[in-house]
DNA sequence: TAATCGTGGTA
DNA sequence: TTACCAAGATT
């Protein structure tokens, strides 16, 4: 078994400074710890750390959370994905709001929307020194080291998180159950890492089965991926004469659950053709004479396809009346206050600038 | 159990 | 450029 004291001497030395982190020898407040651990769910620090700014800027408190618009928390969480996310947060703001405090042990935590296995034991342990090792990414691949676990994921997760669970069973680390995870992140983060770790300095290198089998750098071992389908899809931008773009709202439910969209055509697994596309034009009924331009081809690469869009654009010289399943209309400045996905945003940027090189 | 669900950075 | 990766949850 690895020491606990070493792991956490090395913390005590190398620990990251982040913005979610309470200083040392300090408690760090549940919202905040709630937040982080939410936006980090398969996302980098790096990625995370601004968001995390102006989440906490404009919602300061649950309180806060709980009473603003959803549309508010999903402009702020804009591009940063996994909308899902967003939504549940909202729903777990409300119901803590209603709980007037936030639930302290594991099981309470793990009942609340958006909080799993990993992120009820990391909010339990951080906030609350509750004495459990959380299994993320970085944990699971240290016990799949130290323990030497060659059973390929995602079958062995249960049998390495078992492993991990163990990883503080000396009394060093049930004193510091919050130091201890975080040692177990920053030491994945920046020494364990996936590729080519850096045993060397590693306050667990002596202890570690991996390494003494020099199996460090194939450790943990993964089951081959199925490969990544592409898909097409096909969208229009209209602008008005005031300069506002027509858009309409994804169902709150799957892919970009509840942003905004240019209107378009289903996605499906062959290209749409320019004929078959236009069936899908906005204002079909409403306005004969919009002249539809091809305005580009976007990539986007989803976890699990790949999507082409093509773009089509028109510019009406005349005020529009959109029928409900066109959409509406929206500025600049209405967009920001709403969700959008980095696809969608893409998209209308690309299109803007072949309408405007174009005409 | 296996899919679904985003995005941007890196080797 | 492709492939992989990041403090997972939900259905």
């Amino acid at each position: 078994m690895p020491p606990a004291s070493a792991l956490l001497d090395w913390y005590d030395a190398h620990r990251r400074s982040l913005p979610w982190r309470a200083p040392a020898g300090a408690i760090a407040d549940p919202y905040h710890v709630w937040i982080s651990e939410v936006m980090l769910q398969q996302t980098t620090v790096t990625a995370v750390i601004p968001y995390y700014h102006r989440f906490l800027e404009r919602f300061p408190t649950v309180e806060a959370l709980a009473r603003a618009p959803l549309d508010d928390v999903l402009a702020v969480w804009s591009g940063l994905g996994y909308y899902s996310r967003a939504r549940n947060l909202y729903r777990c703001a409300q119901e803590l709001a209603a709980l007037g405090r936030f639930p302290r042990d594991v099981d309470s935590l793990r009942a609340l929307p958006g909080i799993g296995a990993y992120t009820s034991a990391a909010i339990a342990a951080i906030a609350f020194g509750a004495p459990v090792v959380p299994v993320d990414g970085n944990v699971e691949r240290i016990a799949a080291r130290v323990f030497a676990v060659e059973a390929p994921l995602p079958a062995a997760r249960k049998l390495i998180a078992k492993k991990a669970a163990t990883l503080n069973r000396e009394k060093e680390a049930r004193a510091r159950p919050s130091d201890f995870a975080q040692a177990l992140f920053d030491l994945g983060a920046g020494v364990c890492t996936p590729r080519t770790p850096a045993c060397m300095t590693c306050p667990w290198n002596e202890a570690c089965a991996a390494r003494q089998q020099g199996l460090q750098g194939d450790l943990p071992r993964k089951a081959p991926k199925a490969q990544r389908p592409t898909r097409y899809g096909a969208h229009f931008l209209l602008v008005d004469p005031s300069g506002r773009f027509l858009l309409r709202r994804r169902p709150e439910e799957g892919l970009l659950g509840g942003t905004m969209e240019m209107p378009g055509a289903p996605w499906r697994d062959v290209s749409w053709s320019a004929e078959e596309a236009s069936g899908y034009r906005p204002m079909k009924d409403r306005s004969s004479k919009l002249s539809w331009t091809p305005a580009g081809r976007v990539k986007h690469v989803f976890t699990h396809f790949t999507l082409f869009v093509d773009l089509y654009a028109a510019r009406s010289l005349v005020a529009l009346n959109p029928a409900d399943d066109d959409g509406v209309f929206l500025s600049g400045e209405d967009i920001s206050r709403m969700g959008m996905s980095s696809l969608m945003i893409k998209c209308l940027e690309n299109a803007m600038y072949a309408m405007t090189k174009g005409g």
